[in-house]
DNA sequence: TCAAATTGCGTAACCACTTACGTAATTGTT
DNA sequence: AACAATTACGTAAGTGGTTACGCAATTTGA
């Protein structure tokens, strides 16, 4: 029996969090089967580089939709290990731009080809679901996003 | 755009914590709509504890799925503010037992209005989508039940 | 044109968990 | 019965995010 779950909507946030840890863990596993030294944590940014080329903090932080510390935290994890370096903007002296190092760029492909994997048995896992969980969150995401949750609460309510 | 939600199964760990927290902070809202001073992350402990009337550290953490020095930092919040009240078992002196206080059967009613409340929003939310999330979620913790991530990781691609 | 408002970044403190470790009580084994 | 193993709980330190706040650089607008 799993309390969390029963409760259905109502623990709905407790149980998205487990997930999440579980989604994460999982995956670092699989760095680690391939004895790469990347964290999962990373993702977002480090890929995010490696499409994009370089990027500010504040830049970063709208398209990953983390607060602009949290970038500062997790660029100061990859520059500590050389995957990326960061250098003080020519136009705007306020800004400091990210980009993957030499290093990171070296690192990209063995990432590349672990991320296929990942992504391919994820989509097997996703593809035989009856209701599919990256449609579900979609779905749940666009509701939420067209109005905010109290909001909507207060009209379904009848309150105010 | 949304780069998470674009990287599909990739970004399936670090999307499902924003929805957490989004998810979380909505209900919080609800709370202090209402006026009631209590928090969203004491919910499974304090619904489990309405239910069972009264059980141990371990027990809780095992049902709730988190581990016990989160049940303890819970209940020590819960029990600042009076909601609940703890003692030591009669039968095995190391247990400690948590229950309601009357402070906390007092505030109950209220609590469960607006549970029912947000559980009514929410299941007229989840049963309009055509990927019902609840669903979709369960399928994919029976999936991980079912076998560890890496270990289907290694036979779907022929690993070890 | 220059003062006010805004923007970008950095740091500090906090939050809700986790892992690691220690101690006391109970249980199992012989 | 005694002692080793296990179990329940507590605390400390770590983690990966957050909010709050301050400062310097840029932009706005009277």
């Amino acid at each position: 029996m799993d309390i969390i779950a029963d409760l259905g909507s109502l623990a709905f946030g407790s149980r998205l969090k487990r997930m999440s840890e579980i989604g994460m863990q999982s995956v670092q596993d699989v760095y680690v089967l391939y004895g790469v030294d990347f964290e999962t944590k990373d993702f977002p940014l480090f890929y995010y580089l490696s499409q994009k080329g370089e990027a500010s903090i504040m830049e970063i932080s709208e398209v990953l939709k983390v607060t602009h510390p949290a970038v500062i935290q997790t660029a100061k994890g990859l520059e500590k290990k050389g995957l990326i370096i960061s250098k003080k903007s020519a136009e705007d002296a306020r800004k400091r731009n990210l980009k993957l190092s030499k290093k990171g760029k070296n690192l990209l492909p063995k990432l590349e080809k672990i991320w296929t994997e990942i992504k391919a048995l994820n989509n097997s896992i996703f593809e035989n679901q009856k209701h599919n969980i990256l449609e579900a969150l979609k779905e749940i995401e666009d509701v939420w996003a067209e109005k905010t949750y109290i909001e909507r609460f207060k009209e379904f309510h009848r309150i105010g």
